[in-house]
DNA sequence: CATCTAATTTGACATCCATCTATTGATGGA
DNA sequence: TCCATCAATAGATGGATGTCAAATTAGATG
C-alpha cells in the first residue's frame, strides 16, 4: 500500500498557498484539481469520513464494504482513488487491509480556503478597465 | 446572477462538520461532493483563484476570458458551475458582469479538514471485529 | 431602429468516470 | 496441498462532463 513504486502520488507538491493568494500556475491548478476530484464523489467522501472518524485512526476495509450501496470492488476502486490523491494510506496486516488518513494532507487543504482580512469593498471601481 | 429563481443553490446546507467528525449522511455527502466537483477542474480553480485574489474583491468576466487556453463560452460555463456550487456570485453592471467569491462558503470549507488532536495510536486494535 | 460588443445558451462530440461481473492475488487454516 | 476468505484488478458499459462553434440575449451608442 505504502509501497513506493506501487502507486505514485500525483499530487506531490500540490496545494499550500490559499486560493486567495498568488496566482495559481497551470501545474499547481492541475494537481490541486486532482485532489478535489478525489473528493468529488459521495461514496469517497463517506469512506474518508468513516476512516477519519474511526477510533484508533484506522479502519479495516472489511468494515467498509457492505456499508454502502455499491459493490466491494467499487469500494476498493474508491479507496485507490483516495490513496492516489494522497488522502489516505493503507497497510496489510495478515488477512486484512487497514486504511488511515494522511493527516498533513488534510491539514494543508484547510489552509487553502483562508481568506484575507477584508476584500476592501470600498475599492469597487466598476469600469476600472 | 444572484437572481433567486434563476439558479438554485444545490448545496444549501452542505458542509459544516469536519470530515473527521460525526458520520456523514448520504445527503450531506452528496451535497459536499457537489462542491468538490466544482473545484475539481484546473480552469475552474484558476478562475476562482483569480477572482478571490483580485483587488477590489471582484473581477470582470472580460478580464477572465482570453486569459485561458479555452474559449469564452467555456469560461462562461465554468463560472456557472462555480456559481451553482455557491462558491462565487455574479452581478451585471452595464455592459459587464462582475464575479466575486462567497466568503462564508470558502471559510466553511476550511473547517472541513480540521482534525482532532490525536488519532490515539495506542488504540490500534487489529482485528477488533 | 441598427449595430456593435459582452456574456450566455444551445447542441454536438469526444473523453472520462462510476459501476458491475468475473477473475486474479494473497493469506491462513485444515 | 487444497480450500475458504479478503482485497484488488481487468474489462465492459452507461452516463456525466469539458470543449467548441454557432446562435442568442442584454446593454450601450449612434
Amino acid at each position: 500500500m505504502s509501497n513506493p513504486q506501487e502507486l505514485e502520488d500525483v499530487t506531490a507538491q500540490a496545494c499550500c498557498a490559499p486560493l486567495s493568494g498568488p496566482v495559481l500556475g497551470e501545474r499547481e491548478a492541475a494537481e490541486l484539481a486532482g485532489v478535489f476530484k478525489a473528493l468529488s464523489d459521495p461514496v469517497r467522501l463517506r469512506l474518508l469520513n468513516l476512516i477519519a472518524s474511526h477510533e484508533g485512526g484506522e479502519t479495516c476495509v472489511c468494515e467498509l464494504t457492505g456499508r454502502f450501496e455499491v459493490s466491494a470492488p467499487t469500494v476498493s476502486h474508491h479507496l485507490k482513488v483516495l490513496r492516489r490523491a494522497g488522502l489516505i494510506d493503507g497497510e496489510r496486516r495478515g488477512t486484512w487491509v487497514y486504511y488511515r488518513v494522511v493527516r498533513e494532507r488534510l491539514t494543508r487543504l484547510s489552509g487553502l480556503f483562508a481568506l484575507p482580512a477584508s476584500p476592501r469593498p470600498e475599492a469597487r471601481s466598476p469600469s476600472s478597465r
